[in-house]
RNA sequence: GGUCUGGUAGUUCAGUUGGUUAGAAUACCUGCCUGUCACGCAGGGGGUCGCGGGUUCGAGUCCCGUCCAGACCGCCA
């Protein structure tokens, strides 16, 4: 006995005569009367099976108890469908010609259908398990499948890396996000954490003498939800190298993803520049105002302070100097867009705290626009010049504090390049962020800190940390940026323990305190560590980039919804006393959030 | 923790200035139908308009509160 002798996407004309079983869901029945079509649905594709009028009085009856998504077998001899083909099915020019069927089950009526229009997300995530059936998510998660295929047998065939696995109940950590704690039925009081990365273990392997590692790595971080970031767990491709200068992990990595690329040619992906390149952190945030820019298109932001600094519009004149800028960006072929359009981009920069947008249209070699009549000539000629501006565009102008202009004028960026149409979804503009800052000014705590990963190695080692000013050190810290979205951090580690200190001491941390909360680091890089770095790119966020979905979600079997609920199977849930008991746990939960 | 948008039939949505018995599509049920492929045709059942309160002769619609969802901000070394 066998359930099926062929999927349902398999059959071709070449089949015709054979006799066949399938077996899958049905994905609708056309009910003719004396005849009835079945397109029967298994993941492989969809067949149709005609049942004819002088089918057996058995076989008509069973026809009429099928609904939707009822499980069947069926049995027949596959023919063609002569003038009747369906060139828009890969199985439409043959059908099923059945004489046997089994209803394995007649299901209730679905929740929903599963036709192109989307239910409410907290039913989908609620029936996961039917909304999975869609073609679109089969097809999302057998991409995430390849895509993890791909880079693992990439690295450890190509590249010699080896995949180790590291523990998932580890310690809680005092840096970075929250972490999710698990109670210790052994130890009262005491609490394992799950990682939220492989940081410290993928370290500690290149101090043992493994020279490349990596993992797909379960990643859990007590954080708030956005579209493209799970709430609570998201998977890595997790790395790290020894003796590796930043060119070369750049190097590993670029490879990497040029092979991704290849393998996954058939989806018509292109990559714009290769090598990926390289933005200063400095430059990222002058020009793009995001560390992770999209820069799949151009109109930067370019400074045009200079032309404002004794401009008879104050408004320019008064930002032009000290803290305060003025910015400009060329928006090309927009002269003779109507004034909503611009409205709605300086609705957009105040949405992000900014004052307000100004803008000139370039036309007929004559501007006109919002502020023309406060500008003088010799100013207008110079904004030409510095931006290269051609008949025809317009130049919008954005002036204030600086971080504050960079921030809310590259949100208006992306949104006129949406509005414009300018995003490619078939390009793939990957590029490093690189040069961090290693310290910051914290204004809250009046101090400086770490802005970014206490483990790097500042740029200049000690000497730095030594005779620089802390504000002007740069961190061999980078990231990897694709259309907007951040794949990934990653740094060369600060692996000596006399460095390590003094950055420590720098944002007033004293060796003891340093001892005390990374004391198995420090441990490790006094016995012997050799020169290492890393990196960890997100692999929903590969996906998603690949998949031309915004969402998560769409990418993730089973993902949480915004508020980290699996709504499917009801978690986070109570648990009972005798188990609370075990663990030695009392709990306190607010009245608010009682049931 | 905050901001914005939304919540009306199983599902997706419409619902005008507050005014008759709250509509459409689809799904579901019944009947008809021999080439459909979103099959078609005829008929039928299905609603605490998220919840609570208020204004009003009258509230899906206006006001207040509250709950839920998503996107964003904070947060994410």
């Amino acid at each position: 006995m066998s359930y099926r002798t062929h999927n349902c996407g398999e059959l071709r004309l070449t089949d015709a005569g054979s006799r066949v079983k399938l077996a899958g869901w049905v994905k609708r029945v056309r009910d003719l009367g004396s005849m009835a079509f079945i397109a029967l649905r298994d993941h492989y594709g969809v067949t149709q099976v005609i049942v004819p009028s002088d089918a057996s009085e058995e076989l008509q009856a069973k026809v009429k108890q099928l609904k939707p998504e009822s499980i069947v077998m069926i049995e027949g001899t596959v023919r063609s469908r002569d003038k009747d083909i369906n060139p828009d099915m890969p199985t439409g020019e043959i059908e099923l010609l059945a004489d046997n069927l089994i209803i394995d089950s007649i299901v209730e009526d679905l929740p929903f259908p599963l036709n192109d229009i989307l239910p409410s997300e907290d039913l989908r995530l609620k029936y996961r398990f039917i909304d999975l059936r869609r073609e679109k998510l089969q097809a999302n998660l057998r991409l995430r499948s390849r895509v993890i295929y791909s880079l693992r047998k990439y690295l450890i065939e190509e590249q010699g890396f080896m995949e180790i696995q590291t523990p998932i109940l580890t310690v809680s950590s005092p840096e970075g996000a929250r972490d999710f704690v698990v109670p210790c039925r052994v130890h009262p009081g005491r609490f394992y954490a799950l990682p939220q990365a492989p940081q410290q273990y993928k370290q500690l392997l290149m101090c043992s003498g493994f020279d490349k590692y990596f993992q797909i790595a379960p990643c859990f971080r007590d954080e708030d939800a956005r579209a493209d970031r799970s709430p609570g767990e998201f998977y890595q491709l997790d790395m790290e190298m020894a003796f590796p200068t930043q060119d070369r992990v750049f190097e590993t990595i670029e490879k990497t993803f040029k092979h991704l690329n290849e393998e996954l040619s058939d989806l018509g992906k292109r990559m714009m520049e290769y090598p990926f390149p390289r933005i200063t952190f400095k430059d990222a945030m002058e020009k793009y105002g995001s560390d992770k820019p999209d820069i799949r298109f151009g109109m930067e932001m370019q400074e045009v302070s200079d032309i404002f600094v004794n401009s008879e519009f104050k408004a320019f004149a008064s930002n032009a100097t000290g803290p305060n800028c003025v910015k400009a960006i060329v928006a090309e072929n927009t002269a003779d867009r109507s004034r909503k359009f611009f409205d709605k981009a300086e609705a957009e920069v105040k949405k992000h705290g900014a004052r307000g947008l100004a803008y000139l249209k370039y036309k007929d070699g004559e501007f006109t626009g919002s502020i023309r009549k406060f500008l003088s000539d010799a100013e207008l000629d110079q904004l030409v010049k510095t931006l290269n501006v051609k008949e025809g565009d317009s130049i919008l102008l954005c002036a204030g504090e600086r971080n504050l202009v960079q921030k809310a004028f590259g949100k208006v960026r992306v949104y006129l390049a949406n509005v414009l149409e300018l995003l490619d979804k078939d390009l793939l503009a990957f590029c490093w962020i690189v040069d961090f800052p290693m310290f910051e000014y914290d204004e809250e705590e009046e101090k400086i800190d770490f802005s970014h990963n206490p483990f790097s190695m500042p740029q200049g080692g000690m000497d730095a940390l030594l005779n620089k000013d802390p504000l002007d050190i740069l961190a061999y810290q980078y990231d990897i940026v694709c259309n907007g979205y951040e794949l990934s951090s990653g740094a060369i580690r600060n692996h000596r323990p006399d460095i390590m200190y003094k950055a420590f001491e720098i944002v007033g941390y004293g060796k003891e305190v340093v001892d005390e909360q990374f004391g198995h680091m420090i441990s490790a890089f006094k016995f012997g560590a050799p020169p290492h770095g890393g990196l960890a790119p997100g692999v929903d966020r590969i996906v998603m980039i690949y998949a031309d979905e915004p969402n998560i979600r769409e990418v993730t079997a089973f993902p949480m919804n915004q508020k980290a609920q699996d709504l499917m199977m009801g978690a986070p849930s109570e648990i009972t006393q005798a188990q609370l008991d075990e663990l030695h746990l009392q709990l306190v939960v607010p009245e608010k959030e009682k049931a």
